[in-house]
DNA sequence: GGACTTGTGTGCCGGAGGTCATACAACGCG
DNA sequence: CGCGTTGTATGACCTCCGGCACACAAGTCC
């Protein structure tokens, strides 16, 4: 994905004139980090935002008990580490590259002229904040009410693409894989990676998914989302 | 609080000239609900944000297996309801009256209108936001990794007025009562009253609390907060 | 004052999930 | 190629918490 395509796609940005996305690219920069790099550390300082334009990042929190817990995964065409350019304040959480990654990087001053002088920019970006909010909210919650059998089975549904609420008819009944380590899947439902195997493990026997090293294939996805959408015992 | 103590005291609002703020007042409203007053429920549609003048509210969210999680307590001088309104969704939580209130209701048309014409009013919404957005991430990262008890002292930090991120030396010495049932609490951290019960009187019998209808009351808050602190097991 | 509601104190049991230990398969590298 | 690393699979055990049951205390309403 080209800086250009990027600028296009998202929904922060795409609305500048072209004449001003230039400029903005213009006072931008291009990162790239190999896998397992440090985009960020938390309690950094922040430097700028990070726009997608290859690769895979994942969002982190280091607990002091050193368990890992990871809030997002992104992908091309995501942009991420606004909150701190916000408000000024340290990064909350840590940026590590899943996989070779190139970045369009868009220091903090930049973004926040883009921001002061273009009200609809900032209103979309209002949007996306309360977005995340929410997100975070329907996360507090399922983790507080639902057993882990049930939140894995949205976890996959979310990550193979389809009801990313966990809402709505799962209509799709192609199959699809998603690539992850059973680690990570653990990670980002907070809870140990061997739980994760036993039900992975338990649904394979049921023949509702296919599983490999680092992959997963939901093979039923009506029966997934039944298994997320069944009410407390 | 008188609406025009509240527009001067509030974080978002106490730029605007005295003009613009008498001419938000008259496009405002005084609502009143008595105690257990429903202000509004989750899936309703956004009407406007609300400023506590008097009282105390609770936002909540009713989970699809009958449990309630209090996200928020809220005193006079706070304002709630803007997530909705920022981005013209549905309500996430509902708003109830803990006590018999009184707000300062604004509509949403005209505080998006303070919102469009005052840039930096803008900003410090979104530095507002992005601080709901790095309290939730740490209540994620609690929930997750601390135990009840942990937990639980660190609310009762939280409630007593010191140390909100259960950061920093607890200097305060003397003692702080607060007014919540122990079933609040349970709702706060999403566990059961009988396991708040059971840490409270346990914590009580080692002198660290004092325990009536309704309200607690700190009485070694060093200890609490060494608790609060404690490393993972 | 009596009946109802709301809040608190405790015992007991069962289950979900954490931890530890172990084994093994796949991949990566010198 | 052998060896270390990373990921998967599974058993045994233990702990914390949820749920139920019940008793009691303190308000509240008629």
């Amino acid at each position: 994905m080209t800086p250009g395509q990027f600028l296009n796609a998202h929904p922060f940005l795409k609305d500048l004139r072209s004449c001003e996305a230039t400029a903005l690219l213009r006072h931008s920069a291009i990162k790239s980090f190999p896998a397992r790099g440090v985009v960020f550390l938390r309690d950094d300082e922040a430097d700028g935002v990070y726009g997608i334009l290859d690769g895979s990042v994942m969002v982190t929190i280091e607990s002091s008990g050193g368990g890992d817990l990871i809030l997002r995964l992104l992908g091309p065409g995501q942009l991420f580490g606004e909150l701190a350019v916000l408000d000024g304040r340290c990064r909350t959480a840590s940026a590590i590259a899943r996989s070779p990654c190139s970045f369009l990087f868009i220091p903090r001053a930049v973004f926040l002229d883009v921001l002061a002088t273009h009200p609809d920019v900032a209103a979309a970006v209002m949007s996306a904040l309360s977005d995340y909010l929410r997100r975070s909210t329907r996360l507090i919650l399922e983790a507080t009410f639902l057993d882990v059998a049930r939140r894995l089975a949205r976890q996959l549904l979310e990550l193979s693409g389809s009801s990313p609420a966990g809402e709505g008819l799962c209509t799709t009944l192609q199959v699809s894989h998603i690539q992850i380590s059973q680690y990570e899947l653990a990670c980002m439902l907070g809870v140990s990676r061997e739980i994760v195997n036993r039900h992975l493990t338990s649904w394979r026997r049921a023949g509702l998914v296919e599983i490999s090293r680092g992959r997963i294939r939901v093979l039923d996805g009506q029966a997934i989302a039944a298994l997320a959408r069944e009410t407390s015992h």
